[in-house]
DNA sequence: CGAGTTTGACCGGCGC
DNA sequence: GCGCCGGTCAAACTCG
């Protein structure tokens, strides 16, 4: 089947192209009701969306997005090309068997070895897909991940990976894979929200706020 | 020893 | 119905 991935040709990412808010950078506020997705670049069609998100130009996304350092988890963006919003393309993602989308908990009990896909109807969860330019799959996003799973894929010479995000509470996945076409540019698709901080920035926060606890004290 | 990775098996959806 | 394919499971393995 044809790549989806390949419908949209990004431009170059700059410092000013970067979507406002990824889900799994941050997790969703404490707000009440909940808040609108995290995909803030909403188009009036789908269709305009891939090719020229109008919302993007203005503000400085990499600033956002890093948060700082990539130590406090934000990407090195520096290894960022380009992206691609997938929330919109919901089960077009991969796979000529559509997208799973499937929440682990929406299992229906059955409990079966090989596992095969646990389709969840309808609402699937938002999707991201990045295009980064660099020599290691993995982008450093600041959370933790666990691998599931590797799949050759068709007309692929290059595996696709499947990570899960390991907080417990957590039910975000990823998928990675290096485009054939281009070698050196590698796509990671995010699947579902964090709801739970950034592990990496945690790490860099928690002495400094323990440190601030600790004085404020006096 | 726990956490993470590897890898073959398994499953469900889709096209024919 | 059958085969293909993508996604997931889970046992075995590796690593720190």
């Amino acid at each position: 089947m044809e790549d989806p991935h390949q419908q949209y040709n990004p431009p170059p990412l700059t410092s000013q192209s970067l979507p406002l808010s990824l889900p799994f950078l941050s997790p969703p506020p404490p707000q009440n009701p909940p808040p609108p997705p995290p995909y803030l670049f909403t188009p009036s069609s789908s269709s305009s969306l891939m090719t020229n998100p109008p919302d993007l130009l203005d503000i400085d996304w990499v600033s956002l997005l890093s948060g700082g350092t990539q130590a406090a988890g934000g990407f090195n963006h520096d290894q960022i090309n380009s992206f691609k919003p997938m929330a919109m393309m919901d089960n077009n993602i991969s796979g000529s068997a559509g997208n799973t989308g499937a929440d682990q908990e929406e299992k229906v009990g059955v409990k079966r070895k090989g596992g095969g896909k646990m389709r969840k109807p309808a609402a699937s969860r938002p999707r991201f897909a990045f295009q980064t330019r660099s020599e290691d799959d993995i982008l450093d996003d600041g959370y933790r991940w666990r691998k599931y799973g590797q799949k050759a894929v068709k007309n692929s010479s290059y595996p696709r990976s499947y990570y899960r995000c390991t907080h417990h509470t957590c039910n975000v996945k990823k998928q990675v894979q290096r485009l054939s076409k281009d070698t050196s540019i590698v796509m990671t698709t995010y699947e579902g929200i964090h709801n739970h901080p950034c592990e990496k920035l945690m790490e860099t926060l928690t002495p400094l706020l323990k440190q601030m606890q600790f004085l404020s004290r006096f």
